[in-house]
DNA sequence: CGACGAAATGGAATCGGATTCCACATAGCG
DNA sequence: CGCTATGTGGAATCCGATTCCATTTCGTCG
């Protein structure tokens, strides 16, 4: 990755000002086609509507992943400060669960996206991991929290939790009943704790 | 679909000796190509592999997903002969763990193509579903023999756990570990039941 | 204030691979 | 054995991603 205007927040070199806006453009016009016409859009029509044309495009994202990314990064930050904000005005355990709802809520509307975070392909490789670590200290304090108040084991960590509920999220909006079924079964498994694994009888 | 030979197991007008010749070449040729280059492999590659022209592949499988689709309808069938397995060796807890275990053995293993199976684009829509439908009575017969016992609830379908499970598998074989644990969680889920759910204070 | 050099830009050219087309081959049948 | 519908290979076509380069613009320094 480049590393420049994507993930990294201080650029060493100042950017040039007609840059920043084809920039800025850039990750608006991508927000916008990608939730029209999916996450496979055309490079070219994510030119068009950011007004700049596609070598621009390319110069400051040369891989689709990196647009991708900037686009999640500003939805990223909103779930981190909710989980302040529901740590603050509720239990610990529905601060928990609210908060899951609503990082689930994130990750079902941009399914499409987050599809591509556990793609198969190397040009998503590691993509994701970015986004996780930055909502991870967020949902950790969120567990912390009902741990110290004997609310839930240390069965699976923060990390892990996020990476579980973004994956089931992947089937997409009309099954947005499903995936909060499932995750509270995933919640109250971490209240009481795994059950103890069977012997292996036979091979 | 073209329902001639992919999904379909009687097809209606006998297909000729050497259609049928191309057809498994191709469904061989593909997994073998598949678990070298990945979901995303070469057509070309895949005709080459199987001893045949890319019309021919185009003929027997218009679609990319009718070939994915082929590849893992066997691997799906010996999971169901295990289910059957499992059930009569086991109490019924313990095969369903077990069971499990295997099911997510197999979309582990075949984490790329099962990546395709949940993909946003209309190529893959409804192309798990079909293997889902065939798992389905298999591990319901397991789910109603704990059900019987008293050891779990109806919290979750058998069609929701199959779901859940392939979610979970998706990150790869690197997180064999993680992803048994998240299962384990599940299914403690499935013991005890949900959470009752916390009353939403503010919007 | 007004050059000057570096950075940025747009659109045309290129490239790669998926999909389609069609003239030829062969199985299956009488 | 010959006839017809079905199946086949590979060449032709099409489409979109990626790269290239002549031109423009920014920001600075004299």
């Amino acid at each position: 990755m480049d590393g420049r205007q994507g993930g990294g927040r201080e650029p060493r070199t100042p950017m040039r000002a007609d840059a920043r806006r084809s920039v800025d453009a850039l990750v608006e016009g991508a927000r916008a086609v990608f939730a029209r016409d999916g996450v496979d859009a055309h490079v070219k029509a994510i030119a068009l509507q950011a007004g700049v044309g596609v070598a621009t495009l390319y110069r400051h994202f040369p891989r689709r992943s990196d647009l991708i990314l900037a686009v999640l990064e500003s939805d990223v930050d909103a779930c981190v400060e909710a989980a302040h904000e529901l740590a603050a005005a509720h239990p610990p355990m529905d601060a928990l669960d609210l908060w899951l709802d609503r990082y689930c809520a994130f990750v079902l509307t941009k399914h499409g996206l987050a599809a591509a975070l556990h793609s198969d392909a190397e040009t998503f490789a590691g993509l994701g991991e970015q986004l996780l670590e930055r909502l991870e200290p967020a949902l950790d304090a969120l567990l912390q929290a009902t741990r110290a108040a004997g609310m839930t084991t240390d069965a699976a960590s923060a990390m892990d939790l996020l990476r579980a509920v973004a994956h089931l999220c992947t089937p997409g909006p009309a099954h947005a009943a499903y995936t909060r079924r499932m995750i509270g079964l995933l919640l109250a498994g971490l209240r009481y704790g795994p059950l103890p694994r069977p012997r292996r009888t036979s091979p």
